[in-house]
RNA sequence: GCGAAAGUGGCGGAAUUGGCAGACGCACCAGACUUAGGAUCUGGCGGGUAAAACCGUGGGGGUUCGAGUCCCCCCUUUCGCACCA
């Protein structure tokens, strides 16, 4: 049936011959508030308003595909559900949405379909914004942030020229995926398993050196390490992910000469050791076979350089296809020898294929005694094994003998160590880093895993890179004023060679600012991470055309730990939210803002899988949001994906479990329906019969629940399940209430707080249901009901009585009975009597309010 | 290999602090209403039994009056990292 204001607030056939007729039509009444919705564009706007407390909940801004997935939906459903309890809450929130919009599969679309990138993406966005407002999200479009337009990605130039002037940004020689058939760079997703081209499968991809953007990311490097102790509002997987990303290592850089004429003169082999403690035990040195000194050996040595050459294809191999750890060890002695500064031993250099070239320095002394990879390899070339350390420990036969080999544990002492003999680990590791430093051939230090982040794209859709190269004057930045460098239109971006860019006269072609003669302008764009790296902090002033955003502004939203509440998948758990916090840390010492850190608390929900599997095109498990829409409404969707699983875990999809969700937004409006009385507002009289006193405790009770999930667990899956309970008590009762036993004005009341309830989950029903009841004012600005622990309190409650730890009976007693009352109504209890028949009581145990334990013999 | 999370009915999941295992929902079964029911309302629903007893939270031990929850060992799954020197 037709849903009009008339004969919703009408007092309904309660009489109607047929009640399940009384269907609720989820489309009628969403298309109608939907409408309502469109015509007030200021709803849900925010603004910086010092007498409110302000919380600023952020779901992760998608990359506009074209269309909204489940995973979208569930993601935005949280947060949404969030926004709105704030609101009701009274505080000024602001709730944005944006579009990643740069990158990669525009390209692809453009030259699948002959669109340009930029028609795509605008389109893709507009169908998905309307999605969005279809589904009923409250946020704030006024401050839509669309990184692919100009009006954005010239703050992105901005800062890169901030970085640049401050050394955080420079370039450097690296390697990039190359595919010659193509003629162009791939990125390490267009890679396939078995190193080819993804679109052509039998060619092989290349490594190719160019020139690129890197952004000192390593500065901030302990920084990044040390704070993430203070983000106790973050999953602990999220920050362990991170520590390892990061991978401080503290150890020693130890110079080993070259013996004789090997290598250039007077060149030595700088090894990294966390272990220098095991330095004499030292029986070889391992290079990276990309090591640079490696040349020197191989130049006058045809056969070691083809050798060396097997080993870097080894390696490449491995890396590519994931099983670098798991690849047989090789290697090649070099036949020439290095040094040991601490003792003058000549100790052999080899190269293998277990040295990474990019963590380290790319060499290392090996320990094969103390190290199971330099064991495994030192007995497969027979290269001496020698003890140098002992175990320790609290069990006297082991301490001091022989151990196992390889004894890796760094808690024992030296032996065969010259004069650090006697030491203990950490001693020795201590006394000869100060020794190597003193003695100038090493020193302790640090090293971290996490690498500069490489910027350079050398691809068309993204944001281009300030800078212009001119013969006279060299690199040269890009002026303030002539900001933005306009990504230009127009360009044919099929895979013919090099970046898109270059084939751009107009755009290539500058003028050099320095000295007003022709200048190259950078073809390469940035990688897209950028534009999300600050995103959310341009959503508090996105209009600005003067400044990425206004200082003031941004530090009312953020305050002095950054938004409040940000929430996505936690495949963003390194890449994105490592550049994040790196570049807040930037922008707090460039003077824009105060924080230290962006996001003070960060959820990262599960999943969505369907059939056992991840829900992906590729699999074709999808479920389409627009039909899940057209079937059962926005609000069943939505409902849905937060009743199904609690929101960090997977999200199981079942076709028929968003059945059981429209059947209960219909059971809530047929209530509605049937017992609204217009007009029957005043306080609830005190004194309420059973029946509505039963209906008042567990009102009491599901706002309980409610609010301590939102305010700490957030298992939104568990507070459905109450309002669900709530309404099975509400049904339980509809004869008392249509007979006039529940009074009018509390019956009033419960129904006014059960709309509160669901607004946060189902807001169409909930609007539609608050019309309904007569009210006018908004919504999302009605107050959260609050709860009486009084009134959730039961009268009566039932005590389980156990035997011997098992169940025998319950009792029922009331709330306040103690415990003497309780034990003599349960031994009186003919269950328990029967069961203790014949035997002697030895304890007796009552846990108040919970239960009753006979302990008999 | 290292690290993290998880394992509960036919299914999704509940049990927040060591205290009635299976809330809520799906599916299924029965009843009511009905010209009709793929609507609606009500009831039932772990295994087992005539009813009880009894068994039951991946497996095996343990602590406790009492364990899905705590401890030890093991198995499985998922995720992250991985020759990181």
């Amino acid at each position: 049936m037709a849903i009009d204001e008339k004969s919703a607030n009408t007092v309904t056939n309660t009489d109607a011959a047929r009640p399940g007729d009384e269907r609720y039509d989820a489309q009628a009444v969403e298309t109608k508030w939907f409408e309502r919705w469109q015509q007030d564009a200021a709803l849900y706007a925010a603004e910086p308003d010092s007498a409110k407390k302000k919380y600023y909940v952020l779901e992760m801004l998608p990359y506009p595909s074209g269309e909204l997935h489940m995973g979208h939906v569930r993601n935005y459903s949280i947060g949404d559900a969030l926004a709105r309890y704030m609101w009701m809450n009274g505080y000024n929130v602001l709730h944005p949405m944006g579009w990643d919009s740069f990158g990669l599969p525009a390209e692809n679309a453009a030259i699948k379909n002959n669109t340009p990138p930029r028609e795509w993406t605008l389109r893709n966005i507009a169908n998905m914004k309307a999605q969005m407002k279809r589904l009923g999200f409250a946020y704030d479009w006024a401050r839509e942030v669309t990184t692919c337009l100009p009006d954005y990605y010239r703050w992105n130039q901005w800062f890169f020229l901030r970085l640049h002037e401050r050394g955080l940004v420079y370039r450097k020689k690296s390697k990039v995926n190359w595919c010659p058939k193509c003629a162009t760079v791939l990125a390490n997703e267009q890679v396939l398993g078995n190193g080819c081209c993804w679109r052509h499968e039998d060619t092989l991809v290349e490594q190719r050196e160019l020139e690129q953007w890197f952004v000192r990311t390593t500065k901030y490097a302990e920084e990044l390490l040390r704070d993430l102790d203070r983000l106790e509002g973050w999953p602990e997987k999220v920050r362990i992910m991170q520590r390892n990303w990061i991978g401080r290592s503290e150890g020693t850089l130890v110079d080993f000469k070259l013996e004789g004429n090997a290598g250039p003169a007077g060149s030595t082999i700088n090894v990294f050791t966390t272990r220098v403690d095991t330095i004499f035990g030292a029986t070889s040195i391992q290079l990276a076979p990309e090591h640079p000194l490696v040349a020197d050996f191989t130049r006058h040595n045809q056969p070691l350089g083809d050798d060396v050459r097997k080993l870097i294809e080894e390696q490449r191999k491995a890396k590519e296809s994931g099983d670098i750890g798991e690849i047989e060890k090789h290697g090649v002695n070099t036949h020439r020898l290095a040094i040991n500064p601490f003792n003058g031993e000549r100790i052999p250099i080899w190269i293998a294929n277990y040295i990474l070239m990019d963590y380290g320095t790319g060499a290392i002394m090996s320990v094969p005694a103390h190290d199971d990879r330099d064991y495994d390899f030192a007995k497969k070339y027979n290269i001496e094994i020698r003890l140098v350390i002992l175990p320790v420990g609290n069990d006297p036969e082991e301490t001091m003998t022989e151990p196992k080999l390889p004894f890796t544990a760094h808690d024992g002492m030296l032996v065969n160590s010259g004069p650090y003999s006697g030491l203990s680990c950490a001693d020795a590791i201590r006394k000869m880093a100060a020794y190597a430093e003193e003695k100038g051939f090493g020193k302790a230090t640090v090293t971290y895993r996490l690498k500069d982040w490489g910027i350079s794209r050398q691809r068309y859709w993204g944001t281009p890179i300030p800078m212009l190269y001119c013969a006279k004057d060299g690199i040269v930045p890009v002026p303030d004023k002539d900001l933005p460098v306009i990504l230009p239109g127009n360009v044919d971006i099929t895979l013919t060679g090099g970046s898109p860019l270059e084939r751009v006269p107009e755009f290539v072609n500058a003028t050099c600012p320095k000295c007003g003669g022709p200048a190259r302008r950078e073809t390469d764009t940035m990688d897209t991470f950028v534009d999300s790296s600050w995103y959310f902090y341009r959503y508090t002033d996105a209009s600005n055309d003067h400044a990425p955003f206004d200082s003031k502004t941004a530090q009312y939203w953020f305050g002095d730990c950054g938004i409040d509440q940000y929430i996505g998948g936690v495949e963003h758990a390194i890449l994105h939210l490592i550049y994040s916090r790196f570049w807040t840390k930037f922008m707090r010492d460039l003077g824009l803002i105060t924080n230290d850190e962006p996001v003070e608390r960060l959820f990262t929900q599960g999943m969505v899988i369907k059939d056992g599997r991840k829900m992906s095109k590729n699999l074709g498990n999808t479920v389409s949001p627009d039909e899940m829409v057209a079937r059962y409404g926005a609000d069943a969707a939505r409902l849905y994906s937060l009743f199904a699983a609690p929101p960090d875990r997977d999200l199981d999809w079942q076709d028929s479990g968003i059945e059981g969700i429209r059947k209960f937004l219909g059971r809530v409006y047929r209530f509605f329906v049937r017992t609204v009385r217009t007009g029957a507002g005043g306080p609830t009289p005190s004194g309420l019969p059973p029946e509505a006193r039963t209906i008042q405790r567990k009102l009491h009770q599901t706002i309980k629940r409610v609010t301590d999930d939102f305010q700490g667990r957030w298992h939104f899956n568990t507070c459905i399940s109450a309002i669900m309970e709530l309404m099975n008590v509400l049904y339980a009762s509809e004869e008392a209430i249509s007979r006039g036993i529940v009074p009018a004005p509390f019956l009033a009341e419960v129904q006014r707080s059960l709309v509160l309830l669901i607004a946060p989950f189902a807001p169409y029903l909930a609007h539609e249901l608050w019309e309904m009841l007569g009210e006018k004012g908004s919504l999302l600005k009605a107050s959260w009901p609050r709860y009486d622990a009084e009134l959730a309190k039961e009268e009566e409650i039932e005590i389980p009585v156990q035997v011997n730890g098992k169940l025998r009976s319950r009792v029922l007693v009331s709330a306040d009975a103690d415990e003497t009352t309780v034990l003599e109504r349960a031994l009186a209890d003919e269950k328990v009597k029967a069961s203790i028949a014949g035997k002697q009581i030895v304890k007796k145990i009552y846990v108040l309010g919970k239960m009753v334990n006979l302990v008999v013999k």
